[in-house]
Formats: C-alpha cells, structure tokens, sequence
DNA sequence: TCTGGGGTCCTAGGACCC
DNA sequence: TCTGGGGTCCTAGGACCC
C-alpha cells in the first residue's frame, strides 16, 4: 500500500513557546538555553539573523546579546511538554494515524488524500495549529518519512511555500532534491557529510543517484535506507505506540564541581530523588540500578571514573529506598582530591510497579506508601518542584545547576497563571 | 570563563556453547 | 601438513537524532 507522510514541525520550539505568552517578544531576537544555562538550544528568526547558531556557548555571545538586546530563557520544559501536548490535540483532529517523532515534531499519515488535495489539507493544519496553539508550524508532504522531513525543510526556507510543500508524486521532486545540501539530509550526520563531498556528492539528488552498493558499503544499511527513502521507497513505517522504555536515567552536570564527600552525597540523594520520580510517573520499580560518578573530561584536572551496581530485593520507585542505597554506593566510589563534574543513575532492570515480585524478608511496597507518594507528586505539579520532599534532598546545593532565568510555569502552575487585564 | 541531556541504530569482536 | 563452524549474548564504539 502506497503511504502518504505529512511532517509538521514546530517553527523555533521553545522560543514560539515563550513568544506565545510574552508577546512584546514579537519582532525581537529571542533565545532559549540548555539546563544549565550554558548552550543556546533555541532561537528566534531574528537571533539566527543575528548569527547565533545551535549549541553557540552563552559565555562568547555575551557582547553580541549586550548590544542587540537580545532576550535570554532558561528552558523551561514543563511548559514546552505542555505545549507540545496541545498541538499534538489539534494534530489528532486531522487523523487518528499520527506519530509523536520529538518534542516538536509529529508524523501524519494521510493515506487516501488525492495528491492535488494535499497541500490545501497541508495549509488547514498549519492554519488550525496556529489559530489554537499560538505555535506557528511547517508542514512537508511526501512518500516517505525522509522525503516529508526533506519537504518540511525546503517548506521553512522558501518564500514561496509559505510553510507547506507537497512533493507526493510532484513532478519537482529532482529539483527539490538538488536544491537540498546532502549535510542537510535526515540521517546524514557530519562525518557522512564530509565523506559524500570529499567524494563529489554535493547534494540529495548526486546521493540519490549514487551506486547503492558504494552507498551501503561507506554508510552501512543506514545510508542505503536514506537512498531508498529518496527514490521513494519506503523503509520507516508510521510508529503510533511509543517503544516501551528499557533504561531509566538520570545523569545531570552540576553547575559547580564537587570535591567534598558531604556535597556529593547531597547531590547523590537529589538525583536518587529524581529517578524514583522518572520511574513512578511510568509506573516502573527498578531492580538494577547502575550508579557512576565522573570527574569533568573537557578538563585538564586528574581524571577519575567509577561506577556501581544496586541490587534491590524488591523492585523500588520509593525516594527513600533509592536514596540510601545510592549515596551509601556513592560513599564507596567517592576518591578524596577529584572535582566531580557529573552523577548518573541508570536502571538497567526493571519490573512493572504492579508485577512486583514479593521477597521473603523484605515487605512490598504497601499501597498506603504508594498513594501517599502519588500525592505528593500531584502536589509537587501544580505548586512548584519541591514543596514536599525527602529531607535529605537537598534544593539550594551550590551544586544544582543555573537556571536563573526562566519563564513562569505559565499552563502547569497556578501561581504562574498569566493575568489578563481589561484597558 | 565554558562545553546539554536524552536517546536510537548498526557493526565488530570476544566469550561461550554444542 | 591441516586444528570446526554456527549460533547466541554481551559490550564497546561510531554514527546519527532532537
């Protein structure tokens, strides 16, 4: 069966969330940062005018966002997962058969549209995801998924498509292909990059033509398949249900080094913390949990890097099973005289939090515990990250990382409801 | 000065088994 | 002279994604 894909892409995410509830930020150059304040991660069309670019460090533009007075976020997720929920509402209006790819990108099949109707359909969605959400998106029809991702591409950058283009059985196909740098393609990384050219493969159309036996030889079957997606061939199918989860992590970078044991045990039950929260909200106890500490590896300090397993009787998502057993393995991997850059916790095993298997000499999680912890999640939601937690989570480390200036919780927090005022 | 954090997929090679 | 070969599981590393 012939499929018909459709992209819609969130036009500068994060920013577009912001603007959306700021609107004296229109016309301005906007940018949003990584967790810990250090990379910008997002940009307004105007701060890409300017020349900032993905993964720019905050600390070399600062003359740049001095003089141009350029408006500076922390990222602030719990109000892009909102958003991205409801443009994901408006998206389900339009078919029941849609992927949730990232945080601002969805997959539609439209399967069964006649090709002269596609685009118009294309131009009601951007319209209706607009008009609704306050997020402006770019839609890109084809084929296959990587032609619909190289469609929505050429839909951002050209004047002329205004934010939708078509290329199901478009006899422009070629001259899209050749209008598109082969760097630019859904799964052509860097190093390919450099590969293609420096052998005379410039762009989509040179890669397409290419000879598949030299393409899966250089690129692995990954490369044939983005071959074969742009000859129209289909090789990635709609995915509707998310992949079950099969690692649970937490690693974070702390926002100063940590020498001393007393910091990192602190850091180490914050993060413990986090985890039994990860592994509550999808309903998972872990049975394995891998702990790591890590000095800073961009650093000229000593190195060091170790790592733990925990073994837990009976599967847990309980904060304070989890904290004592990680900061007491942390204890056993601190080495005095290092500067810890980073902690991470990984669950490598799992049991469904309903499947839990009872151990004789350890009681189960009573369902009093586990409601009183759903509690204190919802709690948490609706009033700010830490209002109830265990005491020896420490919020205001030296070590937690910067995020000094973020926008309000503007959909997910009462407190932070925006005000409406008649003039 | 500072350098994200979460992932996926594929391949090669080693250990082990019969 | 010649010293199996095929399968599975695991890990590490490289490439990519947002």
């Amino acid at each position: 069966m012939d499929h018909i894909f459709a992209l819609v892409d969130c036009n500068n995410f994060y920013v577009s969330c912001e603007k959306v509830f700021d609107f004296t930020l229109r016309g301005r150059p906007v940018v949003v940062l990584s967790p810990n304040d250090g990379l910008v991660i997002a940009r307004s069309n105007e701060a890409k005018a300017l020349g900032f670019k993905m993964g720019d460090a905050v600390f070399q533009m600062q003359d740049l966002i001095k003089e141009h007075a350029v408006v500076v976020f922390s990222s602030n997720y719990a109000l892009y997962f909102d958003m991205c929920d409801r443009v994901r509402e408006v998206l389900a209006q339009f078919t029941p058969r849609l992927e949730k790819y990232s945080i601002d990108e969805c997959f539609l099949d439209l399967s069964g549209f006649q090709p002269d109707e596609l685009e118009d359909y294309g131009r009601q969605i951007k319209a209706k995801v607009e008009q609704w959400t306050g997020i402006p998106v770019s839609v890109g029809i084809a084929e296959t998924k990587n032609l619909a991702k190289l469609a929505n591409k050429l839909a951002k950058k050209s004047e002329k498509a205004r934010g939708v283009l078509n290329l199901y059985k478009s006899p422009y196909l070629d001259k899209a292909l050749a209008a598109t740098d082969v760097g630019d393609l859904w799964g052509v990384g860097h190093q390919y990059e450099m590969m293609l050219k420096s052998n005379g493969i410039v762009n989509a159309l040179q890669f397409r033509d290419a000879p598949e036996h030299w393409v899966r030889k250089k690129m692995t079957v990954m490369g044939a398949r983005i071959q074969a997606e742009l000859r129209r061939t289909e090789c990635y199918s709609l995915e509707e249900l998310p992949k079950p989860q099969e690692m649970v992590g937490t690693a974070q970078g702390f926002g100063i080094p940590i020498e001393s044991l007393d910091e990192l045990k602190a850091a180490a039950a914050a993060y413990a913390d986090k985890e039994a929260k990860k592994l509550r909200r999808i309903k998972q106890c872990v049975k394995e949990l891998v702990v790591w500490v890590q000095t800073n590896h961009f650093g000229r300090d000593p190195q060091y890097g170790e790592k733990a397993i925990i073994y837990f009787p009976v599967a847990s998502n309980d904060p304070a099973v989890l904290i004592k057993k990680v900061v007491a393995a942390v204890e056993l991997l601190y080495k005095k005289g290092y500067k810890y850059k980073r902690i991470g916790l990984n669950a490598i095993k799992t049991e469904m939090e309903n499947e839990v298997q009872e151990h004789l000499f350890v009681g189960k999680q009573t369902s009093e515990r586990r409601e009183l912890l759903r509690v204190i999640d919802q709690l948490n939601e609706v009033t700010g990250a830490a209002t109830v937690r265990m005491a020896s989570v420490a919020i205001d480390g030296r070590w937690v990382q910067k995020a000094t200036r973020q926008s309000p919780h503007f959909t997910t927090r009462n407190s932070d409801l925006p005000i409406a005022r008649v003039v």
